[in-house]
RNA sequence: GGGCAGUUACCCAAGUGGCCAAAGGGGGCUGACUGUAAAUCAGCUGUCAGAUGACUUCGUAGGUUCGAAUCCUUCACUGCCCA
């Protein structure tokens, strides 16, 4: 078997690769190079499909490439068009700065900050963008575009198509990533950008940019934006999108995210989001194929991808919870256990004298513990018969609580459906 | 600035005076089946109350009417066309 020994070809076999210009591989192979990927900093949190990028840029400095991860501290108060079928609202100054902390924060994890002779850098663009002037900007940046090759862009095209338009603002995006491309040519020595396949035309714009003013070749990659067999949105749930921030998506939830993948994208996954070898992952896909039940391929990626971004203690806190969650009985459980095992699903406490006082019913805690939006929804469940008390099927929306339904005198264990769990604490 | 079209529930989209809390589809939720799956089948999907009932909702604000998502006016927003 043939060994990888280039950064190119790493990509390549993991299928990561959309589109490059001409001359990546070599320059890949041929020398180390800077190379940078921005992120935006429109919400307080990366999301799995920000993995993508930010762990082929991992991957490149592995291969002992300069990585630069760039804050779209200046760039995210435009707000990119590109993949976007409506136009954004505009953040304020206060929003991306806030942003821009826990995204700095993320993006750390992932790239080696140490390394001796390729350490990564973190640069946020507001450095220069907000101090840019508009006379000159246009003068020197701007001239350098031809709007028929902007109005040729994807991203501008299937907008315009559409009812709702696009602003002037988002309309330059464009050129404010063009920008950030020349000035880090210029001042990091960065030739390579990359990006999902959505950046294209912004990569693109750059690289003309920077042969325009400097006469320099410059490149771009950009890599496939993830699709899910069954056609839904990657990185989304009925819930919302997944997060890495641990606050927004629960280190156990993120575990059960990845375990849910379908058969056909997990191969898909381990290689784009793991760092398990071709053999490895060859082996994985011979199991999906001989024994889909057993799901092993989905079980490494879970492990794999939550020890990366929330670390090996939560990989088995989470192994730990979906064993008991989904094996059945949780009676005779101590209530270290059900706190541990429980710790990421949400809860709510509930104190010992209001049970008496005001009787409350099953109805009543579904609603207080918003497994269920309204009474009539929490009707409708019981009648439905989605609503189970510690594990055990409730139809009668009467049911009073008692304290004796709180196991060990303190939890008691709410479920709707087979997934949703909420724990009520009983406090004094 | 002028003309035309449009704004309906999470999304798309019917509805053009009472039978409209509002068709249909998508999505979502729950159940059965299963691999914590896919596919399939069934039920549910404004709020409160829970046999019947009340309330809020069809861009905004008013008006006509016994009665409006439906008619009239105001304003806002969007698209197309003309200046």
């Amino acid at each position: 078997m043939k060994t990888i020994n280039n950064a190119f070809e790493e990509l390549q076999w993991r299928g990561m690769i959309y589109d490059s210009i001409a001359g990546v591989e070599h320059l890949l192979l041929k020398e180390k190079v800077t190379v940078y990927n921005g992120f935006d900093a429109t919400g307080d949190s990366l999301h799995v499909g920000h993995l993508v990028p930010l762990l082929a840029l991992a991957r490149l400095q592995r291969f002992g490439h300069h990585p630069i991860a760039l804050a779209g501290g200046g760039t995210s108060m435009v707000g990119d068009p590109s993949g976007r079928s409506d136009e954004r609202n505009l953040l304020t100054q206060d929003e991306v700065d806030f942003n821009l902390i826990s995204i700095k924060e993320q993006l750390s994890h992932f790239l080696d900050f140490k390394a001796k002779s390729n350490p990564a850098r973190l640069i946020n663009n507001a450095d220069w963008l907000l101090k840019l002037n508009l006379v000159s900007f246009l003068r020197d940046i701007g001239k350098h575009f031809t709007i028929n090759s902007m109005l040729a862009k994807d991203s501008v095209k299937t907008r315009l198509e559409r009812e709702d338009g696009l602003s002037f603002t988002e309309f330059s995006y464009m050129l404010m990533q063009s920008y950030d491309f020349l000035h880090l040519y210029r001042t990091q020595n960065c030739v390579l950008q990359t990006g999902g396949s959505d950046q294209w035309g912004n990569i693109t714009a750059g690289v003309e940019l920077i042969r325009r003013v400097l006469g320099k070749p410059a490149y771009g990659m950009v890599y496939h934006l993830l699709k899910k067999a069954d056609g839904g949105k990657f990185g989304k749930t009925a819930s919302g999108g997944v997060w890495l921030k641990p606050e927004m998506t629960s280190p156990y939830k993120f575990y059960q995210y990845w375990l849910n993948s379908d058969d056909r994208d997990v191969i898909n996954y381990l290689k784009y989001f793991t760092f398990l070898s071709k053999e490895e992952i060859d082996s994985l896909e011979e199991d999906v194929q001989r024994h889909p039940e057993k799901r092993e391929a989905q079980k490494k990626l879970a492990g794999e991808i939550t020890k990366i971004v929330h670390g090996e203690t939560a990989v088995a806190a989470a192994e730990q919870a979906a064993q008991v969650l989904f094996g059945g009985s949780i009676s005779g459980l101590k209530s270290s256990q059900i706190e541990e095992i429980f710790a990421d699903v949400p809860s709510t406490e509930l104190e010992g004298n209001r049970l008496s006082d005001e009787g409350k019913t099953i109805v009543d805690l579904l609603v207080d513990s918003n497994l269920v939006k309204s009474r009539g929804a929490a009707r409708r469940s019981l009648d439905e018969g989605g609503i189970y008390l510690n594990n055990e099927r409730v139809t009668e929306p009467e049911r009073k609580i008692i304290s004796g339904d709180f196991m060990n005198g303190k939890f008691l264990v709410l479920r709707k459906g087979k997934k949703n769990y909420h724990i009520i604490k009983l406090i004094n």
